[in-house]
DNA sequence: GTAACCTCTACAGCGACTGTAGAGGCAAGG
DNA sequence: CCTTGCCTCTACAGTCGCTGTAGAGGTTAC
């Protein structure tokens, strides 16, 4: 059972049967022995890689950002000041966007609340959107 | 100055000249007159329209319910409990969001602080990702 | 044996744009 | 009038990170 089929692979690992193909187009797993019908077998350290890309992923590593700590990964006696640098910069990028949902959140929750559920001429959601200045300024985009 | 053109509109409402075009093509944004020259003319009506779009992307917004609030915009004497309730799912929406991130923020910081910025091997951040089991759960996808 | 399911390849499609190429419009200075 | 330089035009390909499809073949349980 140290050879598992791709099917496996998806729910130990918790990635997709597309999705694991799809990165091992993309180099990011590398492909694997076949068997005699020619379907992809995984030992262990592909799914566990294949955990590792799924939860950088989760935390909102780009895959370039993925492909540097796979490389990383792989080469134990390099410094780690790159893994640092990656997770710092991924750190800015998350608050920036916690900064801008929350003005999102709170400009929801004002436009809700005025809301009369009267005619769509007395809407605050309709009026807020129509009109920015309402919004505590010009918020930053998500993406 | 009632007429401008897709540059001085773009300036005004803040949307890029060619996402401007792509909204035509969509049908969020009438297509409107042309000059001699073939060039679009916009006048107040197009750039408040591409200003509320700005407005409802910026705030997450897909294109889908923001077709739905500009035709719920055109009709002042439909009742508002359609954009009440795009409000609604968008501020759960973003709710889920922020909690993801603050999930997110909370693994990232640890990773960070737990790195002695020594070699690879000793690496929090390379570690953390690799045990899934470090961090509070399985977190949810932004996506 | 056969039904049910899994896997294979190759490629198109998604959302919401962004970027490019190559051509033509237009206002200001000489 | 001509040039310079920017603006705009159309049409279409590319981005990211997958997801979905079609049609064929492998594998497993009964």
């Amino acid at each position: 059972m140290r050879e598992v089929t791709i099917g496996e692979a998806a729910r130990e690992s918790g990635v997709k049967v597309t999705t694991i193909r799809f990165y091992e187009g993309r180099g990011l797993l590398p492909a694997p022995p076949r068997s005699d019908g020619g379907q992809r077998l995984y030992g262990a350290d592909d799914i566990a890689r294949l955990r590792f890309i799924r939860h950088a992923r989760d935390l909102g590593f780009d895959m370039a950002a993925l492909a540097d700590l796979l490389d990383l990964a792989g080469h134990p006696d390099a410094p780690c000041d790159n893994a640092d640098r990656l997770a710092r910069d991924r750190l800015v990028d998350v608050r920036r966007r916690i900064d801008a949902l929350r003005a999102l959140e709170s400009e929801l929750e004002r436009m809700i609340t005025a809301c009369q559920h009267d005619r769509v001429a007395r809407c605050a959601v309709i009026e807020s959107l129509a009109d920015h200045a309402h919004c505590g300024g010009p918020h930053a985009r998500l993406d």
